[in-house]
DNA sequence: GTCTATAGCGAGATAGAC
DNA sequence: GTCTATCTCGCTATAGAC
């Protein structure tokens, strides 16, 4: 019965895929921590390994150096944030509300916060292994946050006046970002989402 | 005649105790613009010390360390800066106006802005030498924009309704830093000044 | 005041045993 | 798949000559 071997050996090698998948993972979330902490540069292959239990050459069976584990990193914290806030600009409303919500979950896990701000500011050098994926990370912020007043507009619920929607997107993209840095350098006297929330009232006539 | 042997001794010592001071100098605009293209950790003290033309020993005779270096560079930074833009926090509109002339300034002279981009993300983690600095610098940043929103009010030029000034000074100063990040990825997408102005003129009954 | 020489460490990455 | 051992590099910092 040569069938049935053949699914023996591939439950087998699914099994072991998993386990190895497992532990990607588990080295990802290590990863995403201490980058996290420290930024990129200040922080160690070692580093990581030892917050996910192993040594770094163990680390390098699965990654195949620091900057492809970066990588890795943000590819992965990318697919989690699209899968918890499916941001759909076509609707502008549920849109600002995402915007507000995500603040509210971001005040709860500071891990993902912190790995932004400091890569963000670290991949300024056209060196920096996440030096591309920034600019373009930014880009398509800007051009979401575009459509999504321009929407508003349509349904006349923009109160940014003569200001035009690409000039509003700036505003509260970095404001965001601005906010979030001071958030965590000083999270008692910053309302992370109190300010999120006051400043897109101020751009759209929405109650969020 | 021993006054005047004392005079050629002093204007010898003062002569070299001048050239220290210059050499000092060259060191603290190399380190500044080391430092802002690499952020602080990525940087060696040999790159700033060949950057000012001389060994990364010779740096460390007028800098005690790495942490001393960073420490007098923002100290100078900060110094300059009072120097060129002294912020006067009673008179609101002068102060909203330099606001806007120091972005002009800043769209000119990318080095310091980068550098107080790059720090201020690093400097998140705790152990960082500029953590103090940075923290201490935001709260100053929000009472002075506070102040100045106070004052505008006094004066009935205040439009952000029902926003407590203390708000308004988190979206101004937190817009400014967001908006200088992308900037300086994208400095043909982000007219830096504009937004600036434009962001100001929402909250101040001012044209700027 | 600036240098050469060097100590001492920690980093990223590879080789090869198990 | 994970480890130990090791290579090689660059770093901060010190010692001491000039």
């Amino acid at each position: 019965m040569p069938l049935t071997e053949d699914v023996v050996v591939r439950r087998k090698v699914s099994i072991r895929a998993q386990a190895t998948e497992e532990r990607r993972q588990q080295i990802l979330v290590a990863a995403a921590a201490a980058f996290a902490s420290s930024g990129y540069n200040a922080t160690s292959l070692r580093d990581v390994a030892s917050r996910a239990g192993l040594s770094h050459t163990g680390l390098l069976h699965h990654f195949p150096d620091k900057p492809g584990l970066l990588e890795a990193v943000l590819d992965d914290q990318i697919q989690r944030a699209a899968e918890a806030f499916p941001l759909e600009s076509e609707d502008g409303e549920t849109f600002f509300r995402a915007l507000v919500a995500i603040a509210e979950r971001d005040t709860a896990q500071a891990v993902e916060v912190r790995l932004f701000a400091m890569l963000s500011a670290e991949a300024l050098t056209p060196g920096h292994p996440a030096h591309g994926y920034m600019t373009r990370w930014y880009e398509r912020v800007r051009t979401r946050l575009t459509e999504a007043f321009r929407d508003l507009d349509r349904r006349g619920l923009y109160k940014g006046g003569a200001l035009p929607p690409e000039q509003a997107a700036i505003h509260v993209s970095a404001m965001r970002d601005g906010a979030t840095l001071q958030w965590l350098l000083a999270p008692d006297q910053v309302d992370l989402v109190g300010t999120v929330r006051a400043q897109i009232e101020l751009y759209a006539d929405l109650e969020l």
